[in-house]
DNA sequence: CTTGATCCTCTAGTGACTAGAGAGATTACG
DNA sequence: CGTAATCTCTCTAGTCACTAGAGGATCAAG
């Protein structure tokens, strides 16, 4: 039932110096220990830090990712906060894909010219240089 | 027509520290200066560099920024590595785009929730931790 | 030709890890 | 039960991609 932090590292793919290091800064909570003060955990750590893993993927800082667990943490609060933030992320989250489709579009594009022997025209830069500021205002 | 670092930092919406520091790292080309030692940039600086800032802003490794615009600058370079290199980025977009896609769906459902005073069954967690390990093998 | 803004280099600090040392705990086997 | 192999513990230091600051030079406007 109880498993320990290699168990834990094993099946959320996160180093076991990453999750202590999640712990000191606050993203995983304290856990319980042996009597000889190793961590054990159960299995709503292994979701936890998955999740935190996908966030950071995704390019979430840690101080974004606090925010969206703490919506899970209490589920309860009242929403003004709650909305905002969620609100704030996804508009976040819509901007980055936007973002990546046009450079996915410019990829494809590559790569079907890559059919003829050489690369041409090249568009990368220009597709993602142009998308006029998109200043996001969350940090 | 040449303008500063400063300009180029406002242009290109980067810090000017940024800017020297993507010199000193080979991401930016060393530009030419004044008779007293000062950076002049042109025109192609604001884009190369902001392509740079929003490829970041994506979680792009420098690494991986400095293959992409590789493709850029040598557009002549035979397409077998140029091909591997844009196929392997492209499916890494594709599954960020993919999980922003779920993370997008999860936070709407939030905020479509939150009308009636509270977050209830939020499960921002499972969404993201359940993607079933999708290790990219390119660094 | 002065003055204030901008630029230079260099060193040091930040966030988010990652690696290593040295010591103690746990587990698996005989 | 003993002991060897494999964790795990804490702590310090290193990495990457910046970011900030000191101390001084340069530039452009008046």
């Amino acid at each position: 039932m109880a498993f320990s932090i290699g168990e834990l590292a094993r099946r959320a793919d996160v180093k076991v110096p990453t999750i202590r290091y999640y712990e000191q800064i606050g993203l995983m909570p304290e856990t319980f220990r042996t009597e000889g003060q190793q961590r054990r955990y159960g299995k709503p750590a292994v979701a936890r830090l998955a999740f935190i893993r996908h966030a950071r993927e995704l390019g979430f800082e840690v101080d974004a990712i606090r925010t969206l667990l703490l919506l899970q943490d209490e589920p309860d609060q009242p929403c003004a906060q709650a909305d905002q933030i969620a609100k704030a992320r996804l508009k976040e989250v819509d901007q980055r894909i936007a973002s990546l489709n046009a450079l996915r579009r410019e990829l494809h594009k590559m790569i079907e010219g890559c059919a003829c022997g050489r690369i041409g025209e090249c568009r990368v830069i220009e597709t993602l240089a142009d998308q006029t500021h998109s200043h996001r205002e969350w940090k």
